[in-house]
RNA sequence: GGGCCGCUAACUCAUCUGGUAGAGUACCGGCCUUUUAAGCCGGGUGUACUGGGUUCGAUCCCCAGGCGGCUCACCA
């Protein structure tokens, strides 16, 4: 720190100030009587603390408002109450400072409830200065390199994170309240399966091996069905190695559910009931706004097979054409490809064009060469759907493919492919990386050798719990409900 | 990674066509013992993202870089 500002250098002149005077202006534990959100009444004798939100100095007397994490209340000192010395002391401190006050609460001529400062203790010296009160902190960069900052100056953001926080427990009180068991598998992985994606490359020192941060934990929870728990969820980090966007943070949330004996028709009554219980619970009911769209999610919500999804709203027919005019008539409808590869991510961007500004969609009965990991339903179709809201893939989920033969053979048609498009050489990609690419596709074995012993039938849910809290709560970026998104460092 | 846009005081923002930066809040000093976006008086506290270039002169124009936003691409 080269050069430090004014402000700053005016605070630690202050700090200095305190500690003349003998008193540490980083205290310890403080026993409070009361939270700043609980009711008091006048004559009440309490014991706060927070931090000191605003200052109005008159002189002898002085206002401040207090916060802590509860709520604000507004203080009240004067010389004659406190004496010189520790009036003067008062005067040291800042906005921003913590502070436990000792008192009786009082109404004030306009009627505000205060209390009357006895005693108080400094617990914490601010030594920079807060952004401004009435304006807050607006630059983004900002709010999400310095959460805290933006924490403390916009109460929306500390409203979007509470909601955050109720969502994760609703949904795991409600999948509990069900018999599903919550359990806990590896984000290590030395074999990264379960989705697309590039993943996060480590190294464990011990084993002398190579591991990745896992893009899904879908294999693992399906050993648990081989194993025999029925019901089981994981509410936890996935982490994939690609492009950051205003839906796609490296690190994210999903909520993955499997049920034995179930299929993916059951997936769906289980994501319109889940998700409707999310939004009666906290949003106090199943009509809202998303960024000017209205959605509505009063059931049964909408199915649409992806075929005729795709050929209503673009004429494109997935079972009759080739690539040439698939890719021809993708490119028309505004969705850009590279080269002549047909993605599933450029079919996902088709549909939610179409149905951006909807209320939820169940677009199911995907085609088969999509969805390596989920149930036939027919030679060309999978028991798959994926659920759109707001413009936005929420939700994805299959009938389990549980037939360990087949399953081998779609794993090794999908390295195929994958193979067949580096022999295409839309995989120019210097990165050294992308050898870890090759050995990506590796076919989990112990996962083929756990279907030998039996998986039941069972449908898999995974749900995008971060851009669920981006519908919740209006945000139209995943960076505003995720509390430390990924940026590059400063300087 | 490509395209477009942005970066000025601690914060929110101005600064016209290139003439050397100014408002509010915050902060400092003064007055003020019930204010609440307290008020009144006085004070501008600055590496204009960084580094080059053009120019008599650059916050402004040009080039390179940094960071961010949006967008496109990638994401069985």
């Amino acid at each position: 720190m080269a050069e430090v500002s004014e402000l700053i250098k005016e605070r630690r002149r202050k700090l200095e100030g305190i500690r003349e005077r003998g008193i540490k202006p980083y205290g310890g534990r403080f026993q409070r009587s009361h939270c700043l959100g609980e009711a008091v009444e006048i004559g009440d004798k309490v014991k706060v603390a927070g931090r000191i939100m605003a200052l109005r100095s008159h002189g002898k007397t002085a206002f401040a408002d207090l916060r802590d994490g509860s709520g604000q209340i507004q203080i009240y000192v004067n010389l004659d109450l406190l004496g010189e010395e520790r009036y003067n002391l008062f005067g040291k401190l800042d906005i921003g400072d913590f502070v436990g006050v000792e008192g009786e609460v009082f109404k004030t001529r306009t009627g505000e409830l205060t209390i009357k400062v006895e005693n108080f203790t400094i617990l914490s010296k601010s030594l920079r200065p807060l952004p401004e009160k009435w304006h807050g902190l607006k630059d983004v960069e900002i709010r999400y390199r310095q959460r805290y900052l933006d924490l403390i100056a916009n109460e929306e953001v500390r409203k979007i994170f509470n909601l955050r926080s109720s969502l994760i427990k609703v949904m795991r009180q409600w999948l509990d309240e069900r018999g599903f068991l919550e359990v806990e598998t590896p984000m290590l992985q030395p074999i990264p399966g379960g989705a697309a994606g590039k993943p996060f490359r480590t190294h464990q020192d011990t084993l002398e091996m190579d591991l990745y941060l896992r893009i899904a934990p879908e294999l693992y929870l399906k050993r648990l069905l081989v194993g025999g728990f029925e019901k089981v969820y994981e509410i936890n980090r996935s982490f994939r190695n690609e492009g950051i966007s205003t839906r796609h943070n490296p690190e994210f949330t999903m909520l993955e559910v499997y049920q034995a004996y179930a299929d993916y028709q059951d997936m769906m009554k289980l994501a319109e009931e889940l998700i409707t219980h999310l939004a009666e619970s906290l949003l106090g009911g199943i009509k809202f706004t998303y960024q000017g769209m209205e959605i509505d999610l009063t059931r049964p919500w909408r199915r649409l097979t992806f075929h005729q999804a795709l050929k209503e709203n673009y004429g494109v027919d997935i079972e009759e054409e080739d690539i040439k005019s698939l890719t021809e008539k993708i490119r028309s409808a505004g969705v850009k490809l590279e080269g002549e590869k047909v993605t599933r991510t450029a079919l996902i961007r088709l549909l939610e064009k179409s149905l951006s500004s909807t209320s939820p969609t169940f677009v199911i009965d995907y085609p088969a060469f999509l969805c390596p990991l989920a149930k036939k339903k027919d030679e060309s179709r999978a028991e798959r759907f994926e659920l759109f809201m707001g413009g936005c893939e929420i939700a994805n989920a299959y009938s389990e493919l549980n037939d360990p033969i087949e399953q081998r053979q779609r794993f090794q048609e999908q390295k195929l492919t994958d193979e067949e498009e580096e022999l295409r050489g839309h995989h120019e990609s210097k990165n050294p990386l992308d050898q870890t690419c090759s050995q990506e596709k590796m076919i989990d074995e112990d996962f083929i050798r756990a279907l030998e012993y039996g998986m039941p039938p069972a449908g898999g849910l995974g749900l995008g719990i971060d851009r669920l809290i981006m519908l919740f709560t209006d945000s139209p970026s995943i960076r505003d409900v995720i509390l430390f998104p990924q940026l590059r460092p400063e300087k």
